[in-house]
DNA sequence: TATGAATGAGGATTCATTCAT
DNA sequence: AATGAATGAATCCTCATTCAT
């Protein structure tokens, strides 16, 4: 408390767009865009609506900014997997491994993901960005390596169309808590949902000697 | 169109909750539950909004009302299911394939699930009812098919937990139709991603000499 | 008030854009287009704001409306200015009389003429109107009168350009009124004035020795 | 502008009220007292809104202290004619001529009628000084000169109320250039209007020989 | 059953004004 | 003197809902 006494004015102003993405943040995940009301935001902050508009234009303008502040750690991932090392059956767990982490563990991108479902149709350019800066790059990466592992010998031949199916049960988990909220489906289990999906993932369902 | 010009007005009564459900499945997916004008769910039907509320109560019921409506014939997918016979592999694979049909080639169906995700928060018993009329029976199915596989040996030991996982890639197509509508994503060819999913699900990603 | 128990649903909703209309009138002239709220238009008429909204989408559309329907009386004198007889002198004098009593004298063309001239510039289709329908066949007119005078022989050789100086007593008499409001100003005597501008406007200022 | 330069704080100082008063003036007549911001006038001058106040203590007070300020120059206008000297006829044509020169042809002062018409309602006291400072010294003037032509011979005996007539032709001007604001109005030729104005001030239309 | 005029509470946005720096 | 962040009352407009016909 002594601490925040200390905060100058310049310092909050800086910190005071923050502080409404994060509100915003909160109050679009729980009621959607439509239905979230920009004095509930700045309730949350502890100012008046009108400070809201000092620092967003209309309630369109802020929720793309939530969106875009809260997009950054996503991106910074798809730095990190540049920088993996090893076989291609390692580097494609790692991946994986740490897209599970990012998508469906952390509960920021995981409502990011609601958002992006469910208010995607009116936001045309945030889809598209979406997109291109997380979609589509994953799906080179695991495309890319996937081709690599055939040619060196670790996988078998197969269609390259296998990179959705392969990243699937990620996007499946995040769905799936997004639906059941940790009411209905008890918090996974990261360590035995990893080890699962890989056994599958790199064995198969059938019995070795069929 | 002569047989619609036999319709008696007793026939046109009955019609007409049908015919506000379906307008309000369109305007409710468009625009989301907050979002929709109940008077654009008229004009869709050709009346006026008191007409909407001489059927449906308020909004919400109306929202209620139409999942409901539209989730009959998930239900009845449920029913087929029992039907199937086979090795537990061949019905383990039909199951997934009806899956398919159902949950990411039906635009209903998928449109429902983006309702169900992003309204869920505000509709808490339609989340309990889709968990226990849906997710559980399927996932209680699936379980129940890996279990009588591994029993026939036809599959190799693995947890049951497995489930999600192997149904994983129905519903990330779902969930990236919905997102990209169509319009990043190309229509995807049927047979080759069933092909290509249940190749991958049978014997996974290492070459054979693995 | 017996008479208005009378008031059928459909009489009243024929009368209800009117009578907004007519409110409309008094808070714009009252307080101009950004100083009138919409709330004391509607409390005027005795209905709530929303009502307003079921007649007009927008302020500025029901400010439009409002101009365009009290415009109408004064397109009817264009009219009556045709059918007149008689001498180049007696149908302009006619013509000026008329002018007196619809601009000057009548308090709703005055009170519009203030719209005008305050608000034109947030509505320069309203000025071109005005221009197109008013002012313009004014004007010609009154050169047409002139030089059929001229041809006469009952007027001398003047140029056309006359016509806004033959009619300006008119329009400043108007925007006197307008100005000082009945308050400092008193009302004038139509008979007296008429006869001075007439002596002036066809005599002149000199001593006819002169 | 290398006197410009020169300006120490000081000067700047007494400066600063000035140039928020020159874009009071040109926000006000775009947009009304009840349609202009604070801060597009702040904007103008290069300040803050916060400024502004500094200055002035309300958005009333800043308007009313605009329009004194820009009536200034008019009231010059009625200290030069007390200096003219002639015949009662020269007399009359001149101050006719100035007047012209200083409400018709004057940006500023005819802006400043626009506002006096468009806002008299709100500023009464705008309005009592405006009548008591131009609009009566000038009529009274106009009287007194028509008076003394009639006396010395020069004019013919006619009643007084003629002097709101004879000046009419410059308000007239002024106001449709308000309106119409050199858009659909040409801007008029000086010379040629003052040479009608006068020649039909003085002789009017009829012919001699009526 | 169907209408649609009317409501009125609610929500987005604006803006004059204040005040600590 | 100047700033500009913050306020909050004001105002436009929306829309779910009602109800007399």
């Amino acid at each position: 408390m002594a601490a925040q006494k200390k905060i100058t004015r310049a310092e909050q102003k800086a910190l005071r767009p923050i502080q409404i993405l994060d509100a915003a943040f909160e109050e679009f995940v729980r009621c959607g865009f439509a239905g979230t009301r920009v004095e509930d935001i700045a309730d949350r902050v502890g100012v008046t609506k009108g400070t809201v508009y000092v620092y967003f234009e209309t309630k369109e303008k802020l929720f793309e900014a939530m969106i875009n502040h809260f997009s950054v750690p996503f991106q910074e991932l798809l730095g990190i997997t540049e920088g993996l090392s090893g076989s291609a059956i390692d580097r494609l767990l790692s991946i994986l491994g740490l897209l599970y982490e990012q998508i469906a563990e952390d509960r920021t991108t995981r409502e990011l993901t609601r958002l992006v479902i469910a208010e995607g149709h009116r936001f045309p350019d945030l889809i598209d960005r979406h997109h291109d800066q997380f979609i589509e790059p994953i799906i080179a990466k695991v495309d890319a390596l996937i081709l690599e592992g055939v040619a060196s010998g670790e996988f078998r031949e197969i269609p390259v169309e296998f990179s959705e199916i392969v990243v699937a049960p990620i996007l499946t988990t995040t769905v799936l808590r997004l639906i059941f909220d940790d009411r209905r489906v008890p918090t996974p289990n990261k360590e035995a949902f990893l080890q699962a999906y890989f056994d599958l993932l790199l064995n198969g369902l059938l019995a070795k000697s069929h």
